[in-house]
DNA sequence: GCCAACGTTGGC
DNA sequence: GCCAACGTTGGC
């Protein structure tokens, strides 16, 4: 079944403008074994709204596609990288990634402000309080109902 | 296995 | 910059 996600991203570091500019990027540095695991569910050709956590305002800015799966996460190897996980061996690596692919960037974006208008906490995990998954799933009525709002081609 | 201490996320 | 929420670590 073909499902929907929603991937956080800090436009002062990456940006949806910066995948635009890139065409696709490998999402790499998630730490959360729950945020993990969706980006371990997840299946080509598949599309997720880009959103901008820490941002004024944050919202979904964007759409992009999973272009390729079961990507074992090489910043976790890399001494010198923010994301270097020492408990992590090639042998057994314990982060995984996708590549995503640039679709689409809003035609008007909604705010957090205007999600938690539409939507409730129970169905939008995004917009329960206190969430700090970086990645999720999105029901697909509210996906659907998102792109209506946004401009987006799902 | 419990839980206090600590670190991080992310909205405001 | 503040702080609430929550995950992780590590001593016991």
């Amino acid at each position: 079944m073909m499902a929907y996600w929603l991937m956080k991203s800090e436009p002062n570091v990456y940006s949806i403008e910066h995948l635009q500019r890139d065409s696709s990027t490998l999402w790499d540095g998630v730490r959360n074994y729950q945020a993990r695991n969706f980006l371990r569910q997840m299946q080509v050709g598949e599309r997720a709204f880009f959103y901008h956590s820490n941002a004024d305002p944050p919202g979904i800015f964007g759409l992009m596609e999973i272009t390729k799966i079961n990507l074992v996460d090489p910043s976790q190897f890399d001494a010198n990288s923010a994301y270097y996980d020492p408990k992590s061996t090639v042998d057994k690596p314990r982060w995984w990634t996708v590549v995503v692919t640039y679709l689409q960037t809003c035609t008007s974006p909604l705010t957090l402000g205007e999600l938690r208008q539409h939507y409730e906490p129970a169905e939008l995990l995004v917009i329960r309080p206190g969430n700090r998954l970086s990645v999720l799933p999105v029901p697909p009525e509210i996906a659907l109902d998102i792109a209506a709002k946004t401009g987006l081609n799902l």
